[in-house]
DNA sequence: GCGAGAACCGTACCGGCGGTACAGTCGGCG
DNA sequence: CGCCGACTGTACCGCCGGTACGGTTCTCGC
């Protein structure tokens, strides 16, 4: 049982790193037992094929976001009382994090299973639905209390709005990948931020140079 | 000459939609061959791989993808003098040709390629950041226009805000697919026209229920 | 109308890959 | 000791991308 769970997980750590660099049709079975040291018919033991490893790969992957999520905004949490302020804080402590890796994201996998082949079966595309609809309800409980105090500028609906959010990190990915500039995803955070901002902060009466915060 | 040209149109017309609905690994040359009444041998003398049948590819979609923008935008350019209520026509304008599609937007090939496999050479890279950078010219011409007018609520770099534009496009398609929502590209598109003109628009002093335009 | 090339067809073949089948092995644990 | 989980080894299948190459048919300019 023991064992069993790390040899699961060593070829899953491989297969991530593999799939986010190469695609996932890209990345062979083969290729992933001889990294591993696996054979094939011990890889067919913990995954019955190749879809059940991606399924695996996704619902791993969006754990593993929803944590890195999860500290950020708690951490923003604790360095400002204000919900606009802290979703600001927020979105800067991310674009650090993404600015941190030398070699930029290494990629969405929802993105990667969403837009790439039909290989995947329904169980796939569920599991793509249910990670947006996580991220959805949780930038939308962010933004449901700024928007309580703030009203914003323009007419929006907030589902968009978080879905919005979501949006602009998918597509600085993209974005970040064929530019081939890693930092054009924490750029586009930053941008990011400064449409909530406009679209939150109230008026400032001649803007100055800058008031970041 | 001109039959050649025809064959070769088919083909990519047929592989278009095969590799936006199934992705490019997943679309064998033999469905490609089969659903154009092709042979395999009849394929190759026109795309010496699949290599160049991407490239193709994508350099038929940019191309596409720029007439509809300049249609898109040209007309909104008729429909208001001003930059900033131009652009936003145009983004309005975009929003509704997304949501006309009744199957969604059927995907970006260059995402599909600079997040996919790297089955793909430089050459297919260079063309996708080619892309981007197209993308970002556009847009920044025109928001180099509206900056130039209305000072913007925030520090914005244009260039960063360009692809901003460019993001939630890709993001959006990315989100519609993983939803399995068909609108929300749509309704994307409109968020960003809302905090685009947040950003650029002069505040009102009580906005009442809605002035769109 | 004729020769030349463009635009294919047919066939045979290769290696890689996903996947199946199934028998055997080895270690730990009750 | 025996069972079970975690594999190994081998053999095999069909699909797929790609190569090689000879033959055929269509088209267009002269």
């Amino acid at each position: 049982m023991r064992k069993g769970e790390e040899t699961r997980r060593r070829v899953l750590d491989e297969a991530e790193t593999l799939v986010l660099e190469k695609g996932f049709a890209a990345t062979s079975i083969d290729e992933l037992i001889a990294a591993t040291g696996l054979t094939k018919s011990g890889f067919f033991y913990h995954f019955k094929d190749k879809n059940e490893l991606a399924r695996a790969l996704i619902e791993r992957y969006v754990e593993a976001d929803e944590k890195i999520y999860d500290e950020v905004f708690s951490r923003a949490r604790e360095l400002a009382d204000d919900p606009l302020q802290s979703f600001l804080v927020g979105l800067k402590l991310l674009a650090e994090l993404m600015a941190d890796m030398p070699k930029g994201h290494p990629g969405c996998l929802v993105a990667v299973s969403c837009y790439g082949e039909r290989l995947f079966d329904r169980q796939v595309r569920d599991l793509n639905r249910e990670a947006a609809l996580i991220w959805r309800r949780r930038f939308r409980a962010m933004l449901g209390e700024i928007a309580e105090i703030y009203p914003p500028r323009e007419p929006v609906d907030l589902d968009d709005l978080a879905d919005f959010v979501s949006a602009v990190l998918e597509g600085g990915i993209v974005l970040s990948k064929a530019l081939q500039e890693p930092s054009a995803l924490s750029r586009q955070i930053l941008t990011l931020r400064g449409t909530i901002r406009a679209l939150f902060a109230p008026a400032r009466h001649h803007p100055p140079a800058s008031a970041d915060g």
